[in-house]
DNA sequence: TTTTCTGCCTAACGTCTGTTAGAAAAACTG
DNA sequence: CAGTTTTTCTAACAGACGTTAGGCAGAAAA
């Protein structure tokens, strides 16, 4: 008996693409209407399915509900990360400024997975905040070592971690009131620089 | 036919009483499990009742929502409005800080509204929503007036609006990291303070 | 005491939910 | 073409949901 590997299910192309359309669905629902009223019914009539079809690729909507989130943490890290290498050599704060423009545009323009893990994680039954800890916690420690080193000597842990939830806080909240017909991330962006001491 | 008006429409201590102790559950559970995820067995099996009778009370989950979250936003605005007269002669960099700071105490210990209100409002019916846009917009006012004594002339909107929408998220998202056990509300304004300029 | 009103309960309605088993269809493979 | 595997559908289950109608106990009023 092969043991067959629980991730990788299913190889076809023609899976794979169902599958990624659900998540993709799925991330957007999350974010316009939150998890509890995203109901399976309605996700599957508009990725042009049957409720029972989406237990084909996932076993249940607390996995869809962990994959969808767990991409969006991963999304912007992998944003940040790759803006973060082009500027390598910039100065901390400017490094700063950076991974801000980056988070919010990923946040209000390029991802429905991360906007949909901001929105639904309080919600989300308590298993699948547990399943996302860790990657949450990787992102965390990308943002304290980028404000470490603007900040300087001495790395007082507790003032850069307030630091953190200060920016991530007015970065993260641009999800309740930003409007692209009316507002610009480069112009929130120039505000929130401002506030940074130089 | 007498008219009889519909807001105070029970009058005895004990129905106001009741009425009472619906709205503080309501508001707990609302801020603890989210709005869709409250549902009227639970609450009303917190309160003592059944599921029916809270509709002697309220005429629908949605008007009982309505009447948390509309309390909520008359709670900190109230608050920080006390608050910002015992200092009407203070510098007006000072009176943000002091607003903050009831803000903050406001979400995070004192009111459960406020924090329910808060945490619930984007997942909400519409129709609860529209209900409540005249109340935050009043409360945004007071803000932007706030904000725009302390930038000193001259007033730019747009720039006024960036700050308030900086700090009241920085402020509101620490619902989603705060814990009472290790950090103190006094402690996070001080670093908030450090970003304020002078 | 009798009558009226207040506050809550019981029991149910209709609808929606996530989920499952098994059949059918569609897509590959030989 | 037949045979096999992959993908979707059908149909239902069991339970939860918000909501309603009518009744029942206790307090208040007469």
């Amino acid at each position: 008996m092969t043991e067959t590997p629980v991730k990788p299910r299913h190889k076809t192309p023609k899976a794979a693409a169902a599958r990624q359309e659900i998540l993709s669905v799925a991330a957007r629902k999350m974010r316009q209407v939150g998890y509890a009223e995203m109901s399976l019914r309605d996700l599957a009539a508009e990725v042009g399915m049957k409720a029972g079809s989406l237990y084909y690729h996932f076993p249940s909507k607390d996995a869809l509900a962990t994959e969808v989130m767990r991409l969006g943490v991963e999304m912007v890290q992998q944003a940040v990360r790759a803006a973060l290498q082009d500027c390598a050599d910039a100065a901390p704060r400017d490094r700063v400024i950076v991974a801000m423009r980056v988070h919010l545009d990923t946040l209000l323009s390029a991802s429905d997975f991360s906007s949909a893990h901001i929105r639904c994680y309080p919600f989300v039954p308590e298993t699948v905040r547990a399943e996302l800890t860790a990657v949450r916690r990787a992102y965390d420690r990308d943002w304290n070592d980028l404000i470490a080193a603007w900040l300087g000597e001495p790395p007082d842990a507790a003032r850069v971690r307030d630091m953190r939830h200060a920016l991530l806080g007015a970065l993260n909240w641009s999800l309740e009131w930003f409007d692209p017909a009316r507002d610009s991330v480069e112009a929130y962006v120039a505000s929130l620089t401002e506030l940074l001491p130089q």
